[in-house]
DNA sequence: TGTACATCAGTGAACGCGCGTTCACTGATGTAC
DNA sequence: TGTACATCAGTGAACGCGCGTTCACTGATGTAC
Protein backbone atom coordinates (compact mmCIF):
# COMPACT_ATOMS: atom_id res chain seq x y z
CA UNK A 1 0.00 0.00 0.00
CA UNK A 2 1.50 3.28 -1.46
CA UNK A 3 0.43 6.61 0.32
CA UNK A 4 1.44 9.48 -1.62
CA UNK A 5 2.69 12.27 0.03
CA UNK A 6 0.08 15.39 0.92
CA UNK A 7 0.10 18.25 -1.72
CA UNK A 8 2.39 21.21 0.12
CA UNK A 9 -0.64 23.43 -0.17
CA UNK A 10 -2.27 21.25 2.47
CA UNK A 11 1.19 20.27 4.46
CA UNK A 12 1.33 24.37 4.65
CA UNK A 13 -2.34 24.67 6.02
CA UNK A 14 -2.36 21.75 8.19
CA UNK A 15 0.68 23.77 9.88
CA UNK A 16 -0.48 26.54 10.45
CA UNK A 17 -3.96 24.86 11.78
CA UNK A 18 -1.20 23.28 14.50
CA UNK A 19 0.17 26.65 15.60
CA UNK A 20 -3.08 28.60 15.78
CA UNK A 21 -4.54 25.46 17.43
CA UNK A 22 -1.31 24.66 19.98
CA UNK A 23 -1.40 28.48 20.40
CA UNK A 24 -5.25 28.92 21.11
CA UNK A 25 -4.27 25.68 23.46
CA UNK A 26 -2.25 26.97 25.65
CA UNK A 27 -4.72 30.41 25.73
CA UNK A 28 -7.35 28.48 26.53
CA UNK A 29 -5.59 26.39 29.63
CA UNK A 30 -4.64 29.81 30.64
CA UNK A 31 -7.94 30.76 30.55
CA UNK A 32 -9.35 27.94 31.95
CA UNK A 33 -6.93 28.49 34.99
CA UNK A 34 -8.01 31.99 35.45
CA UNK A 35 -11.70 31.01 36.04
CA UNK A 36 -10.53 28.52 38.61
CA UNK A 37 -8.43 30.93 40.46
CA UNK A 38 -11.78 33.27 40.40
CA UNK A 39 -13.80 30.83 40.97
CA UNK A 40 -12.04 29.81 44.22
CA UNK A 41 -11.32 32.69 45.18
CA UNK A 42 -15.25 33.35 45.34
CA UNK A 43 -16.00 30.55 47.24
CA UNK A 44 -12.66 32.05 50.05
CA UNK A 45 -14.37 35.61 49.35
CA UNK A 46 -17.72 34.09 51.05
CA UNK A 47 -16.31 32.26 53.93
CA UNK A 48 -13.09 35.28 54.73
CA UNK A 49 -14.65 38.36 53.50
CA UNK A 50 -12.59 40.87 51.23
CA UNK A 51 -9.80 41.56 53.93
CA UNK A 52 -9.35 38.28 55.01
CA UNK A 53 -8.68 36.80 50.87
CA UNK A 54 -5.26 35.17 51.12
CA UNK A 55 -3.45 34.41 47.58
CA UNK A 56 -1.67 31.25 49.47
CA UNK A 57 -4.73 29.72 50.51
CA UNK A 58 -6.22 30.25 47.09
CA UNK A 59 -3.06 28.66 45.30
CA UNK A 60 -3.37 25.57 47.98
CA UNK A 61 -7.03 25.13 46.83
CA UNK A 62 -6.10 25.20 43.47
CA UNK A 63 -3.49 23.11 43.84
CA UNK A 64 -0.68 25.07 43.19
CA UNK A 65 2.31 26.29 44.82
CA UNK A 66 1.60 29.88 46.08
CA UNK A 67 4.08 31.93 43.67
CA UNK A 68 2.19 29.86 40.62
CA UNK A 69 -0.30 32.82 41.52
CA UNK A 70 1.75 35.25 40.51
CA UNK A 71 1.66 33.92 36.85
CA UNK A 72 -2.04 34.67 36.62
CA UNK A 73 -2.25 37.89 38.96
CA UNK A 74 0.33 40.46 39.56
CA UNK A 75 -0.40 41.03 43.22
CA UNK A 76 -3.32 40.25 45.62
CA UNK A 77 -4.85 43.70 44.85
CA UNK A 78 -4.98 42.46 40.87
CA UNK A 79 -6.65 39.69 42.19
CA UNK A 80 -9.24 41.76 44.56
CA UNK A 81 -9.89 43.57 41.28
CA UNK A 82 -10.72 40.94 39.07
CA UNK A 83 -13.23 39.55 41.79
CA UNK A 84 -14.65 43.24 41.61
CA UNK A 85 -15.12 43.52 37.61
CA UNK A 86 -15.96 39.81 37.52
CA UNK A 87 -19.08 40.61 40.73
CA UNK A 88 -19.95 44.09 38.27
CA UNK A 89 -20.18 42.21 35.01
CA UNK A 90 -21.78 39.34 36.61
CA UNK A 91 -24.96 41.61 38.54
CA UNK A 92 -24.48 43.40 34.96
CA UNK A 93 -25.04 40.64 33.14
CA UNK A 94 -27.63 39.04 34.79
CA UNK A 95 -29.63 41.95 35.19
CA UNK A 96 -29.46 42.98 31.37
CA UNK A 97 -30.30 39.32 30.41
CA UNK A 98 -34.04 39.40 32.78
CA UNK A 99 -34.84 42.52 31.02
CA UNK A 100 -34.34 42.52 28.11
CA UNK A 101 -37.59 40.19 26.93
CA UNK A 102 -39.92 42.56 29.17
CA UNK A 103 -41.49 45.07 27.01
CA UNK A 104 -40.04 48.25 26.30
CA UNK A 105 -43.14 50.47 26.67
CA UNK A 106 -44.04 49.14 29.69
CA UNK A 107 -41.88 50.92 32.15
CA UNK A 108 -43.06 49.82 35.48
CA UNK A 109 -42.33 46.35 34.69
CA UNK A 110 -39.18 47.22 33.82
CA UNK A 111 -38.33 48.15 36.33
CA UNK A 112 -39.25 45.51 38.86
CA UNK A 113 -37.90 43.40 36.98
CA UNK A 114 -34.75 44.93 37.31
CA UNK A 115 -35.38 45.69 40.74
CA UNK A 116 -36.35 42.07 41.57
CA UNK A 117 -33.15 40.34 39.54
CA UNK A 118 -30.57 42.68 41.44
CA UNK A 119 -31.97 41.59 44.63
CA UNK A 120 -31.98 37.44 43.50
CA UNK A 121 -28.75 38.14 41.97
CA UNK A 122 -27.68 39.51 45.31
CA UNK A 123 -29.41 37.07 47.72
CA UNK A 124 -27.60 34.41 45.65
CA UNK A 125 -24.13 35.72 45.39
CA UNK A 126 -24.15 37.84 48.94
CA UNK A 127 -20.50 37.80 48.91
CA UNK A 128 -20.03 39.47 45.62
CA UNK A 129 -22.87 41.77 45.92
CA UNK A 130 -20.87 42.39 49.73
CA UNK A 131 -17.75 43.85 47.87
CA UNK A 132 -18.94 45.87 45.72
CA UNK A 133 -21.73 47.49 47.32
CA UNK A 134 -21.25 47.19 50.79
CA UNK A 135 -18.11 49.16 53.30
CA UNK A 136 -15.16 49.46 50.90
CA UNK A 137 -12.28 47.39 51.63
CA UNK A 138 -9.89 49.18 53.50
CA UNK A 139 -6.59 50.20 51.62
CA UNK A 140 -7.83 48.95 48.78
CA UNK A 141 -8.60 51.81 46.26
CA UNK A 142 -10.52 50.57 43.04
CA UNK A 143 -8.62 51.15 40.00
CA UNK A 144 -10.33 52.70 36.70
CA UNK A 145 -11.06 49.19 35.01
CA UNK A 146 -13.90 48.78 37.21
CA UNK A 147 -15.78 52.04 36.39
CA UNK A 148 -16.69 50.55 32.76
CA UNK A 149 -18.80 47.16 34.16
CA UNK A 150 -19.27 49.24 37.74
CA UNK A 151 -22.51 51.04 35.57
CA UNK A 152 -24.15 48.43 33.70
CA UNK A 153 -27.16 48.33 36.35
CA UNK A 154 -26.96 52.36 36.35
CA UNK A 155 -26.93 52.28 32.30
CA UNK A 156 -30.48 50.66 32.43
CA UNK A 157 -31.86 52.51 35.08
CA UNK A 158 -30.67 55.86 32.86
CA UNK A 159 -32.45 54.45 30.33
CA UNK A 160 -35.66 53.84 32.08
CA UNK A 161 -35.14 57.38 33.05
CA UNK A 162 -35.09 58.72 29.80
CA UNK A 163 -37.86 56.55 28.53
CA UNK A 164 -39.98 58.30 31.11
CA UNK A 165 -38.93 61.52 30.18
CA UNK A 166 -40.13 60.69 26.62
CA UNK A 167 -43.31 59.42 27.66
CA UNK A 168 -44.51 62.36 29.46
CA UNK A 169 -43.39 64.75 26.92
CA UNK A 170 -45.31 62.54 24.42
CA UNK A 171 -48.58 62.47 26.99
CA UNK A 172 -48.26 65.91 27.20
CA UNK A 173 -47.84 66.53 31.27
CA UNK A 174 -51.15 64.21 31.14
CA UNK A 175 -49.98 61.46 33.27
CA UNK A 176 -47.56 63.21 35.83
CA UNK A 177 -49.30 63.81 38.82
CA UNK A 178 -49.46 67.06 40.57
CA UNK A 179 -45.67 67.37 41.74
CA UNK A 180 -46.21 68.24 45.45
CA UNK A 181 -42.62 68.62 45.81
CA UNK A 182 -41.14 72.18 46.52
CA UNK A 183 -39.12 72.94 43.96
CA UNK A 184 -35.23 72.53 44.62
CA UNK A 185 -32.90 74.86 45.78
CA UNK A 186 -29.75 76.10 44.35
CA UNK A 187 -27.11 73.75 45.43
CA UNK A 188 -29.23 70.74 44.51
CA UNK A 189 -29.75 71.49 41.55
CA UNK A 190 -25.87 72.18 41.05
CA UNK A 191 -25.10 69.02 42.80
CA UNK A 192 -27.16 66.54 40.23
CA UNK A 193 -25.17 68.00 37.31
CA UNK A 194 -23.17 64.74 36.68
CA UNK A 195 -26.17 63.05 36.71
CA UNK A 196 -28.25 65.34 34.38
CA UNK A 197 -25.10 65.35 31.94
CA UNK A 198 -25.06 61.91 31.98
CA UNK A 199 -28.85 61.92 31.23
CA UNK A 200 -29.25 63.95 28.78
CA UNK A 201 -31.43 67.16 28.14
CA UNK A 202 -34.72 64.91 28.34
CA UNK A 203 -34.70 63.85 31.73
CA UNK A 204 -35.44 67.05 33.88
CA UNK A 205 -34.35 67.60 37.71
CA UNK A 206 -37.36 66.63 39.46
CA UNK A 207 -37.45 63.19 37.33
CA UNK A 208 -33.75 62.76 37.62
CA UNK A 209 -34.34 63.29 41.72
CA UNK A 210 -37.04 60.63 41.97
CA UNK A 211 -35.08 58.24 39.45
CA UNK A 212 -32.01 59.04 42.17
CA UNK A 213 -34.14 57.95 45.54
CA UNK A 214 -35.45 54.81 43.48
CA UNK A 215 -32.11 53.59 42.76
CA UNK A 216 -31.08 54.23 45.96
CA UNK A 217 -33.86 53.07 48.11
CA UNK A 218 -33.82 49.58 45.94
CA UNK A 219 -30.18 49.15 46.63
CA UNK A 220 -31.16 50.26 50.45
CA UNK A 221 -33.55 47.51 50.58
CA UNK A 222 -31.22 44.97 49.52
CA UNK A 223 -28.56 45.79 51.76
CA UNK A 224 -30.78 46.13 54.48
CA UNK A 225 -32.18 42.39 53.85
CA UNK A 226 -28.42 41.06 53.22
CA UNK A 227 -26.98 42.81 55.76
CA UNK A 228 -29.55 41.61 58.64
CA UNK A 229 -31.31 44.99 59.34
CA UNK A 230 -34.37 43.39 58.64
CA UNK A 231 -34.19 40.99 61.40
CA UNK A 232 -37.12 40.74 63.97
CA UNK A 233 -38.94 43.46 60.98
CA UNK A 234 -39.93 41.65 57.79
CA UNK A 235 -40.34 38.20 58.17
CA UNK A 236 -37.98 36.16 55.99
CA UNK A 237 -40.44 33.81 54.12
CA UNK A 238 -42.47 36.88 52.61
CA UNK A 239 -39.56 39.00 51.68
CA UNK A 240 -39.69 38.69 47.96
CA UNK A 241 -43.43 39.92 47.79
CA UNK A 242 -42.29 42.80 50.76
CA UNK A 243 -39.58 43.94 48.27
CA UNK A 244 -41.89 43.55 45.24
CA UNK A 245 -44.15 45.73 46.57
CA UNK A 246 -42.22 48.45 48.15
CA UNK A 247 -40.52 48.51 44.58
CA UNK A 248 -43.99 49.11 42.60
CA UNK A 249 -44.75 51.88 45.40
CA UNK A 250 -40.77 53.49 44.27
CA UNK A 251 -41.95 52.82 40.81
CA UNK A 252 -45.41 54.97 41.14
CA UNK A 253 -43.22 57.70 43.46
CA UNK A 254 -40.93 58.32 40.15
CA UNK A 255 -43.82 58.05 37.77
CA UNK A 256 -43.17 55.11 35.48
CA UNK A 257 -45.90 54.33 33.46
CA UNK A 258 -47.44 52.27 31.02
CA UNK A 259 -47.04 53.67 27.06
CA UNK A 260 -49.72 53.70 24.39
CA UNK A 261 -52.38 53.10 27.24
CA UNK A 262 -54.86 52.09 24.34
CA UNK A 263 -56.94 55.34 25.67
CA UNK A 264 -59.87 54.22 23.75
CA UNK A 265 -60.91 58.02 22.96
CA UNK A 266 -58.49 61.05 23.09
CA UNK A 267 -55.88 60.53 20.46
CA UNK B 1 -0.52 74.07 119.74
CA UNK B 2 -2.58 70.85 120.61
CA UNK B 3 -4.25 69.22 118.18
CA UNK B 4 -6.90 66.67 120.01
CA UNK B 5 -7.98 63.66 117.85
CA UNK B 6 -10.63 63.36 115.55
CA UNK B 7 -13.91 62.14 116.51
CA UNK B 8 -14.36 58.28 116.06
CA UNK B 9 -17.79 58.67 113.74
CA UNK B 10 -15.49 61.11 111.34
CA UNK B 11 -12.56 58.60 111.64
CA UNK B 12 -14.84 55.96 110.28
CA UNK B 13 -16.37 58.03 107.71
CA UNK B 14 -13.33 58.99 106.71
CA UNK B 15 -11.87 55.66 106.51
CA UNK B 16 -14.69 54.49 104.62
CA UNK B 17 -14.56 57.58 101.88
CA UNK B 18 -11.15 56.69 101.42
CA UNK B 19 -11.64 53.12 101.18
CA UNK B 20 -14.90 53.40 97.94
CA UNK B 21 -12.27 56.24 96.66
CA UNK B 22 -9.72 53.93 96.37
CA UNK B 23 -11.93 51.34 94.77
CA UNK B 24 -13.38 53.82 92.93
CA UNK B 25 -9.78 54.90 91.15
CA UNK B 26 -9.07 51.55 90.14
CA UNK B 27 -12.77 51.04 88.60
CA UNK B 28 -12.11 54.66 87.15
CA UNK B 29 -8.63 53.55 85.79
CA UNK B 30 -9.92 50.33 84.42
CA UNK B 31 -12.48 52.54 82.90
CA UNK B 32 -10.18 55.28 81.12
CA UNK B 33 -8.49 52.17 80.35
CA UNK B 34 -11.05 50.49 78.33
CA UNK B 35 -12.13 53.70 76.87
CA UNK B 36 -8.17 54.45 75.77
CA UNK B 37 -8.24 50.59 74.04
CA UNK B 38 -11.82 51.51 72.39
CA UNK B 39 -10.34 54.56 71.38
CA UNK B 40 -7.46 52.95 69.60
CA UNK B 41 -9.07 50.38 68.01
CA UNK B 42 -11.88 52.77 66.55
CA UNK B 43 -8.39 54.69 65.00
CA UNK B 44 -7.35 51.20 63.63
CA UNK B 45 -10.78 50.55 62.37
CA UNK B 46 -11.07 53.56 59.79
CA UNK B 47 -7.29 52.47 58.58
CA UNK B 48 -7.23 48.47 58.64
CA UNK B 49 -11.33 47.68 58.43
CA UNK B 50 -13.05 45.57 61.03
CA UNK B 51 -11.42 42.20 59.56
CA UNK B 52 -8.02 43.98 59.99
CA UNK B 53 -8.08 44.89 63.65
CA UNK B 54 -5.39 43.60 65.25
CA UNK B 55 -5.52 43.09 69.50
CA UNK B 56 -1.27 43.37 69.02
CA UNK B 57 -1.47 46.26 67.17
CA UNK B 58 -4.14 48.07 69.58
CA UNK B 59 -2.22 47.13 72.11
CA UNK B 60 0.93 48.27 71.32
CA UNK B 61 -0.45 51.65 70.28
CA UNK B 62 -2.35 51.79 73.67
CA UNK B 63 1.72 51.01 75.33
CA UNK B 64 0.71 47.57 76.53
CA UNK B 65 2.13 44.29 75.78
CA UNK B 66 -0.50 42.34 74.03
CA UNK B 67 -1.81 39.75 76.30
CA UNK B 68 -2.63 42.74 78.76
CA UNK B 69 -5.37 43.46 76.82
CA UNK B 70 -7.40 40.63 77.75
CA UNK B 71 -7.35 41.83 81.10
CA UNK B 72 -9.90 44.14 79.47
CA UNK B 73 -11.03 41.93 76.69
CA UNK B 74 -11.60 38.02 76.57
CA UNK B 75 -10.65 37.97 72.72
CA UNK B 76 -10.75 40.05 69.82
CA UNK B 77 -14.14 39.27 68.75
CA UNK B 78 -15.02 40.71 72.30
CA UNK B 79 -12.96 43.94 71.60
CA UNK B 80 -15.16 44.01 67.85
CA UNK B 81 -18.36 43.23 70.01
CA UNK B 82 -17.45 46.07 72.21
CA UNK B 83 -16.72 48.44 69.07
CA UNK B 84 -20.46 47.58 67.67
CA UNK B 85 -22.11 48.57 70.72
CA UNK B 86 -20.25 51.54 70.99
CA UNK B 87 -20.97 52.55 67.11
CA UNK B 88 -24.55 51.79 68.07
CA UNK B 89 -24.94 54.00 71.18
CA UNK B 90 -23.10 56.91 69.48
CA UNK B 91 -25.19 57.43 66.86
CA UNK B 92 -28.58 56.45 68.76
CA UNK B 93 -27.24 58.79 71.58
CA UNK B 94 -26.23 61.46 68.76
CA UNK B 95 -29.26 61.11 67.11
CA UNK B 96 -31.52 61.32 70.43
CA UNK B 97 -29.71 64.55 70.98
CA UNK B 98 -30.50 66.49 68.03
CA UNK B 99 -33.84 65.37 68.18
CA UNK B 100 -34.97 66.49 71.53
CA UNK B 101 -35.48 69.65 70.85
CA UNK B 102 -37.62 69.67 67.94
CA UNK B 103 -41.04 70.58 68.55
CA UNK B 104 -42.48 66.92 69.01
CA UNK B 105 -45.37 67.99 66.77
CA UNK B 106 -43.76 68.79 64.12
CA UNK B 107 -43.50 65.37 62.33
CA UNK B 108 -41.66 66.39 58.86
CA UNK B 109 -38.74 68.26 61.02
CA UNK B 110 -38.48 65.43 63.62
CA UNK B 111 -37.74 62.95 60.72
CA UNK B 112 -35.63 65.54 58.97
CA UNK B 113 -33.45 66.00 61.80
CA UNK B 114 -33.22 62.60 62.13
CA UNK B 115 -32.28 61.88 58.83
CA UNK B 116 -30.40 64.42 58.85
CA UNK B 117 -28.08 63.54 61.68
CA UNK B 118 -27.57 59.67 60.51
CA UNK B 119 -26.00 61.55 58.00
CA UNK B 120 -23.72 63.81 59.63
CA UNK B 121 -22.94 61.05 62.41
CA UNK B 122 -22.01 58.68 59.49
CA UNK B 123 -19.82 60.80 57.54
CA UNK B 124 -18.18 62.31 60.75
CA UNK B 125 -17.02 58.14 61.66
CA UNK B 126 -17.45 56.51 58.45
CA UNK B 127 -15.36 53.33 59.31
CA UNK B 128 -17.70 52.81 62.69
CA UNK B 129 -21.01 53.04 60.34
CA UNK B 130 -19.26 50.64 57.78
CA UNK B 131 -18.70 48.33 61.01
CA UNK B 132 -22.50 48.24 61.94
CA UNK B 133 -24.38 49.47 58.08
CA UNK B 134 -21.80 47.91 56.01
CA UNK B 135 -20.66 44.13 55.20
CA UNK B 136 -21.10 41.79 57.69
CA UNK B 137 -17.33 40.84 59.16
CA UNK B 138 -16.52 37.37 57.90
CA UNK B 139 -16.71 34.77 60.63
CA UNK B 140 -18.02 37.05 63.28
CA UNK B 141 -21.48 36.74 64.70
CA UNK B 142 -23.29 39.46 66.46
CA UNK B 143 -24.15 38.42 70.23
CA UNK B 144 -27.52 39.49 71.73
CA UNK B 145 -26.13 42.21 73.58
CA UNK B 146 -25.72 44.20 70.52
CA UNK B 147 -29.66 44.10 69.86
CA UNK B 148 -30.20 47.05 72.27
CA UNK B 149 -28.19 49.81 71.26
CA UNK B 150 -28.93 48.46 67.46
CA UNK B 151 -32.40 50.00 67.46
CA UNK B 152 -32.09 53.06 69.20
CA UNK B 153 -32.45 54.81 65.71
CA UNK B 154 -35.08 52.41 65.07
CA UNK B 155 -37.17 52.86 68.24
CA UNK B 156 -36.83 57.02 67.26
CA UNK B 157 -38.29 56.13 63.69
CA UNK B 158 -41.37 54.25 65.41
CA UNK B 159 -42.12 56.77 67.39
CA UNK B 160 -42.52 58.98 64.59
CA UNK B 161 -44.98 56.34 62.82
CA UNK B 162 -46.92 56.08 65.53
CA UNK B 163 -47.56 60.00 66.32
CA UNK B 164 -48.43 59.92 62.39
CA UNK B 165 -50.95 57.83 62.72
CA UNK B 166 -52.62 59.09 65.89
CA UNK B 167 -52.44 62.30 64.27
CA UNK B 168 -53.94 60.92 60.71
CA UNK B 169 -56.96 59.43 62.92
CA UNK B 170 -56.99 62.78 64.92
CA UNK B 171 -58.00 64.57 61.54
CA UNK B 172 -59.99 62.26 60.52
CA UNK B 173 -58.31 61.02 57.23
CA UNK B 174 -58.38 64.55 56.58
CA UNK B 175 -54.78 64.75 55.64
CA UNK B 176 -54.17 61.53 54.05
CA UNK B 177 -53.73 61.89 49.82
CA UNK B 178 -55.57 59.19 48.06
CA UNK B 179 -53.82 55.95 48.81
CA UNK B 180 -52.97 55.09 44.80
CA UNK B 181 -51.54 51.95 46.02
CA UNK B 182 -52.61 48.73 45.15
CA UNK B 183 -53.70 46.76 48.56
CA UNK B 184 -51.09 44.50 49.83
CA UNK B 185 -50.90 41.31 49.00
CA UNK B 186 -51.26 38.09 51.92
CA UNK B 187 -47.25 36.86 51.43
CA UNK B 188 -47.12 41.19 51.81
CA UNK B 189 -49.22 40.91 55.13
CA UNK B 190 -47.77 38.74 56.80
CA UNK B 191 -44.45 39.39 55.81
CA UNK B 192 -44.85 42.73 58.34
CA UNK B 193 -46.34 40.79 61.21
CA UNK B 194 -42.88 41.39 63.52
CA UNK B 195 -43.24 45.00 62.74
CA UNK B 196 -46.47 45.81 62.98
CA UNK B 197 -46.38 43.62 66.45
CA UNK B 198 -43.61 46.32 67.30
CA UNK B 199 -45.37 49.16 66.31
CA UNK B 200 -48.94 48.39 67.79
CA UNK B 201 -52.09 48.47 66.65
CA UNK B 202 -52.41 52.36 65.65
CA UNK B 203 -49.72 52.25 62.84
CA UNK B 204 -51.88 49.96 59.89
CA UNK B 205 -50.21 48.29 57.03
CA UNK B 206 -49.81 50.63 54.39
CA UNK B 207 -48.15 53.72 57.00
CA UNK B 208 -45.73 51.10 57.71
CA UNK B 209 -44.77 49.53 54.43
CA UNK B 210 -44.18 53.73 53.77
CA UNK B 211 -42.37 53.65 56.98
CA UNK B 212 -39.97 50.85 56.13
CA UNK B 213 -39.38 52.32 52.69
CA UNK B 214 -38.27 55.84 54.34
CA UNK B 215 -36.27 54.18 56.44
CA UNK B 216 -34.37 51.52 54.02
CA UNK B 217 -34.23 54.59 51.26
CA UNK B 218 -32.75 56.89 53.52
CA UNK B 219 -29.36 54.57 54.80
CA UNK B 220 -29.32 53.42 51.40
CA UNK B 221 -29.17 57.30 50.52
CA UNK B 222 -26.25 56.70 53.40
CA UNK B 223 -24.58 54.37 51.96
CA UNK B 224 -24.78 55.29 48.52
CA UNK B 225 -22.18 58.53 49.69
CA UNK B 226 -20.12 56.78 51.82
CA UNK B 227 -19.77 53.65 49.43
CA UNK B 228 -18.52 55.88 46.54
CA UNK B 229 -21.74 54.67 44.33
CA UNK B 230 -22.99 58.37 44.48
CA UNK B 231 -19.09 59.50 42.07
CA UNK B 232 -19.81 61.12 39.43
CA UNK B 233 -23.07 61.12 40.01
CA UNK B 234 -24.09 63.54 42.59
CA UNK B 235 -21.26 66.53 43.00
CA UNK B 236 -19.61 66.30 46.23
CA UNK B 237 -20.15 69.81 47.57
CA UNK B 238 -23.67 69.86 46.72
CA UNK B 239 -25.00 66.56 48.58
CA UNK B 240 -25.89 67.50 51.68
CA UNK B 241 -28.98 70.08 50.31
CA UNK B 242 -29.14 66.81 47.68
CA UNK B 243 -29.89 64.46 50.84
CA UNK B 244 -32.06 66.93 52.52
CA UNK B 245 -34.42 66.95 49.37
CA UNK B 246 -34.57 63.93 49.22
CA UNK B 247 -35.24 62.76 52.85
CA UNK B 248 -37.95 65.90 52.60
CA UNK B 249 -39.75 64.10 49.32
CA UNK B 250 -39.62 60.64 51.44
CA UNK B 251 -41.13 62.15 54.58
CA UNK B 252 -44.34 63.42 51.87
CA UNK B 253 -44.21 60.24 50.74
CA UNK B 254 -44.78 58.72 54.17
CA UNK B 255 -47.41 61.30 54.71
CA UNK B 256 -45.90 62.98 57.83
CA UNK B 257 -47.62 66.19 58.44
CA UNK B 258 -47.55 69.13 61.16
CA UNK B 259 -50.04 68.80 63.65
CA UNK B 260 -52.33 71.58 65.09
CA UNK B 261 -52.35 72.92 61.85
CA UNK B 262 -53.68 76.25 63.08
CA UNK B 263 -56.43 75.85 61.14
CA UNK B 264 -58.00 79.13 61.54
CA UNK B 265 -61.90 77.72 61.35
CA UNK B 266 -63.13 74.15 61.53
CA UNK B 267 -62.35 73.08 64.55
C1' DT C 1 -3.47 51.18 113.29
C1' DG C 2 -0.92 47.62 111.56
C1' DT C 3 -0.46 43.27 109.42
C1' DA C 4 -1.49 39.26 106.52
C1' DC C 5 -3.70 38.10 102.58
C1' DA C 6 -6.28 38.57 98.14
C1' DT C 7 -7.02 40.90 94.00
C1' DC C 8 -5.61 42.78 89.93
C1' DA C 9 -2.80 45.18 85.99
C1' DG C 10 0.74 44.40 83.39
C1' DT C 11 5.22 41.71 81.75
C1' DG C 12 7.82 38.80 78.72
C1' DA C 13 8.50 34.57 76.60
C1' DA C 14 6.64 31.13 73.99
C1' DC C 15 3.11 28.17 71.14
C1' DG C 16 2.02 27.36 66.25
C1' DC C 17 0.40 29.55 62.62
C1' DG C 18 -0.44 32.15 58.08
C1' DC C 19 0.73 35.88 55.18
C1' DG C 20 2.61 38.40 50.35
C1' DT C 21 6.31 38.43 47.56
C1' DT C 22 11.13 37.24 45.42
C1' DC C 23 14.10 34.22 43.20
C1' DA C 24 16.63 30.76 40.68
C1' DC C 25 15.19 26.56 38.74
C1' DT C 26 12.98 22.78 35.66
C1' DG C 27 10.55 20.97 32.03
C1' DA C 28 7.01 21.25 28.75
C1' DT C 29 5.09 23.71 24.87
C1' DG C 30 5.31 26.94 20.92
C1' DT C 31 8.04 29.48 17.11
C1' DA C 32 11.50 30.71 13.47
C1' DC C 33 14.22 29.19 10.08
C1' DT D 1 10.79 18.21 8.34
C1' DG D 2 13.89 18.82 11.77
C1' DT D 3 16.53 21.62 14.81
C1' DA D 4 17.78 25.51 17.78
C1' DC D 5 15.85 28.76 20.47
C1' DA D 6 12.28 31.42 23.10
C1' DT D 7 8.35 31.47 25.87
C1' DC D 8 5.79 30.14 29.58
C1' DA D 9 3.57 27.43 33.71
C1' DG D 10 4.72 25.77 37.71
C1' DT D 11 8.19 24.37 41.69
C1' DG D 12 10.32 24.85 46.15
C1' DA D 13 12.90 27.39 49.26
C1' DA D 14 13.48 31.50 51.46
C1' DC D 15 12.78 36.62 53.05
C1' DG D 16 10.72 39.06 57.00
C1' DC D 17 6.69 39.74 58.95
C1' DG D 18 2.34 39.79 61.97
C1' DC D 19 -1.21 37.29 64.17
C1' DG D 20 -4.32 35.40 68.64
C1' DT D 21 -3.79 33.20 72.69
C1' DT D 22 -1.52 30.78 76.92
C1' DC D 23 1.24 30.85 80.83
C1' DA D 24 3.99 31.63 84.92
C1' DC D 25 5.62 35.74 86.88
C1' DT D 26 6.11 40.42 89.46
C1' DG D 27 4.72 44.20 91.98
C1' DA D 28 1.39 47.46 93.20
C1' DT D 29 -3.07 48.34 95.18
C1' DG D 30 -7.15 47.13 97.96
C1' DT D 31 -9.48 44.39 101.89
C1' DA D 32 -10.37 41.87 106.33
C1' DC D 33 -9.43 41.53 110.81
Amino acid sequence: MVRSDPPSWFTAWMTEQVRTRAGGVRARAREQMTNEILDVAKAHLAEQGATGLSLRAVARDVGMVSSALYRYFDSRDALLTALIVDAYNSLGQSVEDAQSPVAREDLPDRWRTIALQVRSWALGQPHLYALVYGSPVPGYAAPLDTTGPATRVTALLADLLRAAAAQTRGNLEEVSEPDSSSPLDPDTKAALAPLLDYLGDSVDEGLAMRGVLAWAAMFGLVSFELFGQLHNVVDPTGRESFFRAEVDRLGQMVGFARATPRDPSAN
